[in-house]
DNA sequence: GTGCAACACGTACGCCGTACGTGGGTCAAG
DNA sequence: CTTGACCCACGTACGGCGTACGTGTTGCAC
């Protein structure tokens, strides 16, 4: 019956992305991506509801490339340890798109897959109802702040700038005032982000074993 | 020598921050702000700089209230749960401005103060460098990611809502796809907010515990 | 009184998201 | 083959935004 479509929702989807990826998180308008595909910016109407559902197509698109192993492993912790360094390491490979990830919550298909996987993983270490949720909060909060703490397009200045620029700076902060500030500053400046997340993520672990049930396994 | 001024930055910001509590973020413009203080958009750049200052403004004016105990407590753990309740309780006063706070990097007084009297506390853990680092993107990481989690104004649907129409809407996630999901969505309806904080923060010190070099307080 | 700096703010430009209307393409039914 | 219904493309236009620029106005220093 109807005429046939110039465009899939992923082709929207996969240029969007790009041109977050880009040129920044404001370049990404209606009329931009409709120049990008060569069309009226109406036209993305008969694909997307508004500027918010394309936000949140972009955002699927990002979390959809995390691939976790087919199998969860067979301790918890290590399974953990997994989806959560899975999910930070696909989400930090798009930087600009960081803020829009961590300012929403989304219930997009991949999202509620790491989702019930992590939970499932969180499970076995003998937590239900309340305490399942409290210890999802945890990773889930520790991931997403890690993420915004290094991708933070702007910080340590409301001019912005690139995460090492913005460390360069904190460096420069009167020592005598936040001395301990300027520490993690300079740490930070010589350090492996990978390694840090890693490193923090064994804490994490680490208070989740602590008030794991016995039954764990 | 010049005229006398009309307005002061705090009027500024804390008129700013009405506006986003009544009519949230989006109803937060330089027009708009304007328009309440009862003079021209043009105005406000004799004041602040721009949009993005305007918004820095308001992220201040809400950390400002943030309130700790006078002295340190005792026992490192101690003073970590108390700063991170008080940061986490004062922001969640404006949940409309949460989404401001946990998508930028700020470096405001009030806040590196605020970072400033976290790490003395971590510190005392005897950690420094990259593990003071790590604790202190841990801890930061986790009241972010439970303040977003708890204001997400739009979540589970790109529709949005407030968060307890949202996790209404988590409950009828298929339940046989995402079990656990909706376990912790109805746990979750139940919960109280705080307690689940404090808990998460028990799960978060303990893991701070494990890691802790022999001579912590 | 004169000059000048600091401030208020009107106007205007180029963006944005998107409501609305029109026209062209495609298939089903007659 | 014609007709009709429907979906899609997209031009136009409106109201809002941030803010560059220019002008007027104020109040102190000299």
């Amino acid at each position: 019956m109807p005429a046939p479509k110039k465009f899939s929702r992923d082709q929207l989807a996969s240029a969007a992305l790009e041109l977050a990826d880009e040129k920044g998180l404001d370049a990404l308008s209606m009329r931009a991506l409709a120049a990008r595909l060569g069309t009226g910016p109406m036209t993305l109407y008969n694909y997307v509801d508004g500027r918010d559902e394309l936000e949140s197509l972009v955002i699927e698109a990002v979390v959809r490339h995390a691939a976790y192993p087919p199998r969860p492993a067979a301790d918890w912790r290590e399974e953990v340890r997994t989806l959560a360094e899975s999910y930070w390491t696909t989400i930090r490979r798009h930087p600009q798109v960081v803020p829009l990830i961590v300012a929403r919550r989304t219930t997009d298909e991949p999202t509620l897959e790491f989702g019930e996987r992590m939970l499932e993983a969180l499970a076995r270490s003998g937590r239900s109802g309340r305490e399942l949720l409290v210890a999802f909060r945890l990773v889930v909060g520790f991931i997403i702040g890690f993420a915004q703490g290094e991708a933070g397009a702007q910080a340590f200045s409301p001019a912005g700038g690139t995460a090492d620029e913005v460390i360069q700076r904190g460096r420069t902060l009167p020592a005598e005032r936040y001395p301990r500030v300027v520490e993690i500053a300079t740490a930070s400046a010589r350090g492996d982000r990978a390694e840090e997340f890693r490193a923090g993520l064994d804490l994490l672990v680490a208070g989740l074993s602590a008030g794991a049930r016995p039954a764990s396994a």
